[in-house]
DNA sequence: TTCCAGGCAATAC
DNA sequence: GTATTGCATGGA
């Protein structure tokens, strides 16, 4: 069975997902049966990012989870909505102390703080409609693989797989990949066999569902 | 109480 | 060059 099948197959099991979740769509509750969370998804419906902000909105959700669950993330995001801080300039403008009390229901407090000023800094300096490159990503200090392909992924809709410790662990599984292989490999593993069964144009949408049903399908098997 | 979650950088070996 | 450790909160 190759990739594209096993995708087809958790769709139809667990249903279109709708990452990356958002703020403005939060009171929606569009999908209250997704295992632990949440709402802001927005299954079958791929117009978002829908402006700016939403991008950064979701570059700001990208490094906050990084080894955190998503439902102790969301509590920091909604703290820096509350303060009306989802905008670069602010959250640099904000006191540090203020921001570290936001974030700190997804841990890391003080390293992600330094991750997020680094991250605005970079943002800032973005002309209009520019699109950050992964090396420039990760360049930045607190930015590694799957934060950076994250943000090329959901921010920015640029076909990258993302590697996560979900994926790796599903491929292993499935005796795809070993231990020992390296995110990139297992990368190029992955865009390779699903670059043989589905269309340039139709790889964003289906990097975005198939990593968040590997996601799903993980914490449900547990 | 222990373990782990949508990682990363610093340090040790 | 690879392996280990520190970072931190909240839920199971």
């Amino acid at each position: 069975m190759n990739l594209f099948e096993h995708y087809k197959k958790l769709l139809s099991k667990y249903g279109a997902q709708g990452w990356w979740p958002l703020i403005e769509l939060h009171k929606n509750n569009i999908n209250p049966t997704k295992t632990g969370s949440m709402n802001g998804y927005h299954p079958n419906d791929h117009s978002y990012p829908k402006n700016n902000k939403q991008i950064f909105e979701i570059c700001l959700g990208a490094i906050l989870t990084q080894n955190t669950s998503w439902t102790n993330v969301e509590k920091a995001v909604m703290n820096l909505n509350d303060l009306n801080v989802i905008d670069p300039y602010k959250i640099i403008d904000e006191s540090e102390d203020k921001i570290k009390l936001a974030i700190k229901p997804s841990g890391y407090f003080n390293q992600k703080y330094k991750k997020i000023i680094e991250f605005c800094k970079f943002f800032i300096k973005l002309k209009e409609n520019q699109i950050p490159t992964r090396e420039e990503l990760l360049e930045l200090w607190g930015i590694g693989f799957e934060t950076a392909d994250s943000i090329l992924l959901y921010a920015y809709r640029i076909p990258v797989f993302i590697v996560d410790t979900y994926t790796k662990r599903f491929l292993i599984s499935l005796d795809l990949i070993q231990k020992d292989w390296d995110y990139n490999k297992i990368q190029e593993l992955i865009e390779n066999d699903l670059g043989k069964n589905i269309k340039d144009d139709q790889k964003v949408i289906i990097y975005q569902e198939f990593h968040a049903l590997i996601v799903e399908y993980n914490k449900r098997i547990k």
